[in-house]
DNA sequence: CTCCTTACTGATAAATATTTTCAATAAGGA
DNA sequence: TCCTTATTGAAAATATTTATCAGTAAGGAG
């Protein structure tokens, strides 16, 4: 099903300010911040409101288009998701974030702690951060100065 | 170690409002914003700056006395931070959360991810969602009505 | 116990970030 | 092509977080 169709099923519309935020966000190795989705908009000579990036935020976050990333220190940004569940792994020097799949390790622990705690578990965050390649290169770089 | 002692390792100063602002944390059985962390202070007669809450936040997670804890959402809390490496399950009817550990179960995710993506993982964020055993029974209350 | 250094607080102000409001615009079905 | 109504953008209102600075008090030295 295609962007459009999903949008007109849930009674949305299709607009330049949706198409654009989406495709900010697909070309974008690392989350962005709504400010920065704004300022990416402008330097791609396509601006946007930055209110209709909240707003266009909310709506992808709805349509499950967009997921949420959380920094170490708490702040976050949005990344785009692919289809299915994944988590997030976010390189603390540059950023870059990929995803991955832990279904499967998760629901182990999950079931356990249900178990454990009486408590019924339905969903779950998971991230991981490490150093990308590339930033490991650099740092091997930096240290035979 | 106690407060003190750790407090003043640090060239640090054990002060009212950092014993306020724990203690709110002690008592609280939910993560709690800086808003309103202030707003307990008052209602305990123990008013602090809403200014020094956030530095005193800022301190405590230097020395991991509280812990951040993010809803599904993104919008985050804190929380007392018991020894040791733990998660959060996080109740999203009434917002009670409580720690486990997944250190093991983790291990082996994180290892496998890493030979997948080259990246050096070394660090993760995990929260879990559900309904905590109290709600589950309010629910069914509700349902029998 | 008192003094002295300096970390800390609280008030104010400034900077950021997010939400609300509303008239004008445009998506898309009829 | 028209009409309904979701959506946009601009401005303003809120909320959140950070910076500044003079006054206060923690805690080691004597």
């Amino acid at each position: 099903m295609d962007l459009q169709t999903k949008l007109n099923n849930a009674g949305l519309r299709m607009t330049r300010p949706r198409q654009v935020v989406l495709s900010i966000l697909e070309e974008a190795p690392v989350p962005l911040s709504p400010q920065s989705i704004h300022q990416h908009s402008i330097e791609a000579g396509q601006e946007i409101g930055l209110v209709s990036v909240y707003r266009t935020l909310e709506v992808l976050m709805e349509l499950a288009l967009v997921r949420k990333v959380h920094g170490a220190d708490g702040c976050h940004g949005y990344v785009i998701a692919s289809p299915g569940h994944h988590h997030h792994l976010v390189c603390h020097e540059c950023d870059r974030a990929i995803e991955f799949s832990g279904k499967e390790d998760l629901a182990n622990l999950m079931a356990r702690i249900q178990k454990e705690t009486g408590y019924i578990v339905d969903g779950h965050m998971l991230q991981l951060y490490g150093l990308c390649p590339e930033c490991q290169s650099k740092m091997k770089a930096r240290v035979n100065e």
